[in-house]
RNA sequence: GGAGAGGUGGCAGAGUGGUCGAAUGCGUCGCACUCGAAAUGCGAAGUACGGGCAACCGUACCGGGGGUUCGAAUCCCUCCCUCUCCGCCA
């Protein structure tokens, strides 16, 4: 959520970040003028409400005062008096509550604005390569890669007709191997970022409520995107909803920064907006595992901590011998809450492609507004937002597509990466029972 | 799910209709004392919004929302949360 003042004080560099956003101009325009008009609206009601709410208090002191040396008459005529202002007053209130409602409605649907060093572009072709990081599998000449879904299938261990028939399509069934191999992937990333990257393991709730949601801008935006879980909670779409939120409507001491954060969730996505995409396999699913990395700072350092969190996330394909590159998203196809966005995409030999595995955004004080969370200042100035930071360490459904892509065999059976083979009771090579 | 007790500043904790943005203690910051520190003494300090060039003024905020009243931290309704007992449950 962006400041009014700011957006006042800025007006030409908000209409300029919503254009390279992609925003067509007319609208920009409009929805600029629109916020002022209600600011101007906002602030006069505020006024004249605090006129009148000043003028009712000064009779009611005088009230007290006058009851206080018994002057009953003057009390009385006193009452009258601030009883004709009443009504008058009401409506104020509720007039500038829902000016106030109005203007935040609009702020709340305007994304966040894109650093100047984001590439300006249209959708993920204008996406940057930012660096690449290790090579291809070398595959015998005469064997064809196979995509994921068809090892899983032809080992036995990954069913989706079996998934299909109890709760429909974008679900998968994992089995033996390959479902231990999904908990080998889970707990090797968070023992990684515990032990080595220094972040905190959380075991947070996977039902949160609207508020939470708003926080981190799901809400009001993208609603059907959100799996909703009776009538007052929603299935976390990814972790870093209810990891963000852990500082929800905090005051931080500055020596508790940065906060860094982790956790292990199942996320739930309804994918509406994906339909007819990804289709075949487990790339794209209503229920995933991933392992999420948030990191909380004061706004001097979030950009450091953003290279920093990329290079955790990294550190995980890095260590499962995965060739990936980073790209930097531009800024037609950055996250709504984000400010600058690297994909990590992972090498996929089936695919014969990249596809992300991980997204690290820096949101700037974005979600701290929505949340209302500061850090305190040292020496008398007004308290700040923090800055909040999120980043997959990494998605563990599509980590383990890599595995299987990256480490086939052309007999069909599947190599154990050696960083998860203490995970996975020594075993070396997933093959057909 | 049933019964009861609570939610007040960074923390603890008074306050049950008027001068209460709120006693007191702890913690924090400044000053004095001290070679220095501790102890002690004195003093300062909430957040947001509106107006103003500014000093400053005003409004709101005692879990959230609504109500009663001339006036609400205080009374009523409702929601959320915490705790205790009972029931149920992985």
């Amino acid at each position: 959520m962006h400041d009014i003042r700011w957006i006042r004080d800025n007006a030409e560099a908000m209409k300029a970040g919503l254009k390279r956003r992609g925003w067509d101009g007319l609208k920009v325009e409009e929805t600029v003028a629109e916020l002022f008009r209600l600011d101007d609206e906002r602030r006069e009601i505020i006024a004249r409400t605090q006129r009148a709410q000043e003028e009712r208090n000064r009779l009611s002191k005088e009230i007290g005062q006058a009851m206080g040396k018994k002057d009953m008459a003057l009390a009385e005529q006193l009452k009258a008096r601030v009883a004709e202002l009443k009504a008058e007053s009401e409506g104020a209130g509720a007039a500038e509550t829902a000016a106030v409602k109005a203007l935040d409605d609009a702020l709340l649907q305007l994304p966040n604005l894109p650093l100047a060093e984001v590439p300006d572009g249209a959708d993920e072709h204008d996406n940057v390569e930012t660096r690449v990081v290790g090579a291809k599998p070398v595959f015998a000449a005469d064997f064809k890669p196979k995509e994921h879904f068809e090892i899983g299938e032809a080992l036995g261990l990954m069913d989706f007709e079996s998934a299909a028939k109890m709760s429909g399509a974008r679900f998968v069934i994992l089995k033996g191997a390959l479902a231990r191999l999904e908990r080998a992937l889970g707990q090797f990333m968070l023992d990684l970022h515990t032990d080595v990257n220094g972040y905190r393991e959380i075991n947070p709730p996977v039902l949160v409520r609207d508020d939470a949601m708003y926080g981190t801008a799901q809400l009001p935006k993208f609603r059907d995107d959100q799996f909703r879980a009776g009538d007052d909670f929603w299935l976390i779409p990814t972790a870093e909803v209810p990891l963000t939120n852990l500082v929800r409507e905090e005051i931080l001491d500055e020596k508790a920064l940065p906060i860094r954060v982790t956790a292990l969730t199942p996320c739930f996505r309804a994918e509406a907006g994906a339909a007819g995409r990804d289709t075949r396999g487990m790339i794209r699913q209503h229920q995933f595992t991933k392992v999420e990395l948030v990191s909380i700072t004061t706004p001097e350092k979030s950009m450091e901590e953003h290279e920093r969190m990329t290079a955790c996330a990294e550190e995980v394909l890095k260590r499962l011998g995965l060739h990936y590159r980073v790209v930097t998203l531009c800024t037609g196809d950055m996250g709504f809450a984000s400010q600058k966005t690297y994909d990590i995409e992972v090498w996929l030999p089936g695919q014969d492609r990249f596809r992300e595995i991980s997204s690290c955004s820096v949101c700037g004080e974005f979600q701290a507004r929505r949340m209302n969370t500061r850090v305190r200042s040292s020496e008398g100035k007004s308290n700040r937002f923090v800055h909040t930071l999120n980043g997959s360490g990494v998605a563990v459904g599509r980590a383990l597509i890599a595995v299987l892509e990256n480490y086939q065999n052309a007999d069909g059976s599947v190599r154990i990466p050696d960083a998860l083979r203490p995970y996975m009771g020594g075993l070396e090579v997933i093959a057909a029972a």
